[in-house]
Order: C-alpha cells, then sequence, then structure tokens
DNA sequence: GTCAGTGCAAACTTTTTGCAACTAC
DNA sequence: GTAGTTGCAAAAAGTTTGCACTGAC
C-alpha cells in the first residue's frame, strides 16, 4: 500500500472514531495524524514537537499533542511503548509486527521481524483475558556497543566497569 | 530453595558484585537488597521507600534507593520495567521466567507462565545482537473490567466510551 | 451561540544532581 | 586519612491540569 493511501485510510478512520464517540474534527488532529504516519519507526512527544514545526510548519502545544495521542492510542493507529525515561511512541495500521531489541549500553532500539515468534505468541491462549495487542522486548548488548567493549578491555585497565 | 537460602545467596553476588567493582559494602545496600528479595512481585521505589520505613524500620533516601537499584540490576539481581508512568522492579534471581498481562484499563499486572512462549523466545536466533534477558508484555482487558463494561453497556446509555 | 478543544503557564510526579556530612576501607 | 556514599534539597525531565480564548458544530 502506497503511503498516501495509508494516510488516507488512517484519517478515515480517525474520522469515524471522533464521530463515534463526539469529539470534533479539529485541524491540529489532522495534522497531528498525518505527521505521525510520516515518520518511521520511533517517536515522542517532544520529536513530533519539533517536527511539526519545522518541516510541517504546523505549531500545537505539547499539551494538544498528549490529547491526541490518547485519541490516537483508543482508536488503534497508535501504539505506546516505553522503554526510555520518556514515553515513545509508533503509528500501528499498516505496520508488519515486529519486536523490539534494546541495547542495555547504547539505549538504541532496532527492530526486528520474525514470523515464528509472531504465531506462537499470537496463538497463545489466556485464561480470562482478552489481549489486544502485545510488545516484546529483548535487552542486551548490541553488535557496536560489544566491539567498543572489547577494544577498552584490551587497551586500557580491565579494572572499572564504568 | 528457601527464601532464607535465596537471601544469602543473592547476599554473596551482590559482595562478590560490589568488589569487584570497586564499590564499598555499605548496610543501607544490603537492608535494600534484603527488603527487595521479602517482597514479591512488582514494585515501584515510592513503595520500597515506605516499606522500608515502615516494615523494616530501616529509613534510606530515594536518592540511595534509585543508587543501589541501578548497583543491582548491574549485577543482574533485579530487573526493571517500565509499564506505567512510574518504573517498576522485581527481584531476578531464582524467579520462574514469566510473562506479564496488563489490562489498558485498570492497569493491573498479572504474571503467567508459558514454558513453550519462553522456549521460543529464548532459542531466538539475533544476528548482531548479544541478548541478556527479555520482556513480553501483552495488553488488553481483564476478567475483571470485562464484566464492569458488559455491566455498564447493559444499564446505561451506550453512547460514551469512557 | 455553545461547549469541546486549544495554548499557555503553572502544577505535579518521578528521577537526577550538587553539596556537605559521614563512614567503609 | 580519603575517597566513595548518603541525605537533603534543589533541579531537571516528562506529563497533566486550570483557565481564558477560540472555533467546530
Amino acid at each position: 500500500m502506497e503511503i498516501e493511501d495509508v494516510k488516507d485510510t488512517v484519517k478515515q478512520i480517525f474520522t469515524e472514531y471522533l464521530k463515534m464517540n463526539g469529539h470534533r474534527k479539529t485541524p491540529e488532529r489532522y495534522a497531528i495524524l498525518d505527521t505521525i504516519y510520516s515518520i518511521d519507526g520511533h517517536f515522542d512527544v517532544d520529536m513530533l514537537y519539533s517536527r511539526m514545526k519545522d518541516h510541517e510548519n504546523f505549531r500545537v502545544s505539547r499539551a494538544t499533542l498528549y490529547n491526541t495521542i490518547i485519541l490516537l492510542i483508543n482508536a488503534k493507529l497508535v501504539i505506546k511503548h516505553q522503554f526510555s525515561s520518556s514515553s515513545q511512541y509508533e503509528k500501528s495500521y499498516n505496520r508488519d509486527t515486529h519486536h523490539h531489541q534494546i541495547c542495555m549500553q547504547c539505549g538504541t532500539v532496532m527492530e526486528f521481524q520474525n514470523e515464528a515468534l509472531q504465531s506462537v505468541i499470537e496463538n497463545t491462549k489466556l485464561t480470562r483475558f482478552q489481549s489486544s495487542h502485545y510488545s516484546l522486548y529483548i535487552y542486551g548488548i548490541c553488535a557496536k556497543c560489544d566491539r567498543k567493549n572489547k577494544r577498552k578491555k584490551k587497551n586500557n585497565n580491565p579494572k572499572k566497569e564504568k
């Protein structure tokens, strides 16, 4: 699906959601949705804020961003993650299911796909629980940091870890 | 393994860790470790703080709690989660591997075990990444909230979602 | 015209930091 | 004795809230 088609579709879904729940269709809300669906990967409120101001030339307050994101999460158009201190978000419509590997040293979050993993998780039966979606975070050390550490270990005193 | 044995063991591990990394063995650090290993399930800094003050009668500052928890995470004796606004932690030594199901409505976090799931995740090969541990969070609606919602839908006006 | 939505600043919450006092080594 | 630790209070960072103004309906 082309990106513009996706944008049109999510706009329709959002419109439907707003109508269903008695919310107004404000330009801010559509601008935020549009910007989010232009972003690849994860973003936080701060990044969204500056991206809208700089790239889209559309200024909204942070409060409105927070408010709108809640609506988008309820409309199932955005997913919220909390791997770092600030909440991270990502668009969820028409995205491939993916998992996250997080480097404990540099904090980099990388996505990977694995269909076997995905199907096992999705087919897990849970008792007395209606599951809607899931997040799998695998923590470890990325190749970059691993190389960096090995180099350091070789050269310096092998005492301090910090 | 008995709980007191576990406490002794983690104390040894922590002592070893502190020595290895040139940290001091302070009474605060051991008291914090002991309290954490008395708690079943998850806790946050605030809960740990009041628990130490009330139950253990040992007062430490929040700053020290944060500092010590970082050491314990590095020593692999504590795991950090971030499903709610405040960071949640749990002891990790001698605990069964488990997964989390989180109710998006009431925020309750429940643990469940599933060996098939566990082995698939643990055997997943990751390229260029040394994995250390993982977290699986499944989001949805718990039975309690589900019942509550159905009751409400039946009785009231079926308009508002909030 | 009305009330939901917005921007702004202030408030709030959680976590981090600077500094003086303390203590494990 | 001297660094590493602690407690405290202040600061920082992220998010929420109260209120007056605006604009979607």
